[in-house]
DNA sequence: GATATTTATTCAAGTTCTTGGATATTTGCG
DNA sequence: CGCAAATATCCAAGAACTTGAATAAATATC
């Protein structure tokens, strides 16, 4: 369906590779890839590599989750100083923190393409993030734990 | 003093060009380039057109006035619409809006460069500006009521 | 409306960017 | 370790961008 006869170029490449990144289950480049032909756009492996270091998408599993660029806001690398915590609850996930980081954790949780999460809400020391579904909680619960866990080198050196 | 002594590339000269038309009283692209060459970097009128345009600097009388772009907030474009009345009082400017649309004006006054507004109050159709004292506030009135006035295209067709 | 001032555009040259193909490097797994 | 999958990098060619000089167009001034 998606004949987007058009070159394309790499801002607009770069767009769609987030929102396919946030809206299918993403895990190699060379998905990306076939993904973007889908929406008539091809590019090789390569490009598709330096797309994802220069979007500074992270690959936590075998998933990718991007964080889009915003100078003036905290960025994903503060989440595993900053979560004590991970609590998934029904649809919900109740996250820990350390005092006062709540509304930095959920302003980058908000900012997170890729996370099954609705919204959320952030106290002093807790955020609670909404997801549409006990499944989808689950998810986002293990994605946090991992991007905690994991060593946030990004997917590239972002020069 | 200033011997920035590095090529300079097009941004940073774009933002160079942005601060110094909110610390001068620029109105020529002559004098910009002017002021460019105090700070180290010498460039021909025609590129400071074409930054201006780029940069989307809007002259009003002779004076420029600069709006960072920001997707997702109000252009100036809207003050023409929004703004009903502006009275210059002390070192304050009142500023009566449309109903409703006091915050999305008060957004771009503090986002425009080059006018001596020290902050901003938005109600629900009445905006507060303040200046530092009575002479800047009176100016602010008058750039303001020109913004009004004037027919919002800005120096140049920004592709 | 003629002249001077200010701004925009055309042109050409030099530079940088972009990208695919090939290849090297890294990572994950037995 | 050795293999396979995934990712990064080198290289070269073509495309696009950047910029000054010259010039045209627009605007203001008298």
């Amino acid at each position: 369906m998606g004949a987007t006869r058009a070159p394309v170029d790499k801002t607009t490449r770069q767009d769609l590779i987030l929102r396919l990144i946030s809206e299918r289950d993403l895990g190699t480049q060379q998905g990306v890839a076939e993904a973007l032909a889908d929406e008539g756009v091809e590019v090789a492996q390569a490009t598709v590599s330096r797309d994802l270091a220069e979007l500074g998408v992270l690959k936590v599993g075998n998933r990718y989750l991007a964080l889009p660029h915003d100078p003036g806001s905290a960025g994903i690398e503060v989440l595993p100083s900053f979560v004590l915590g991970i609590v998934p609850a029904r649809n919900q996930v109740v996250i820990h923190t350390r005092d006062g980081t709540a509304g930095a954790v959920s302003s980058v949780l908000d900012r997170v393409k890729g996370l099954k999460i609705l919204g959320t809400i952030a106290g002093q020391d807790t955020v609670l993030a909404i997801s549409s579904d006990d499944e989808a909680a689950e998810e986002v619960a293990g994605l946090i734990a991992d991007v905690c866990r994991a060593k946030t080198r990004p997917a590239g050196n972002v020069e």
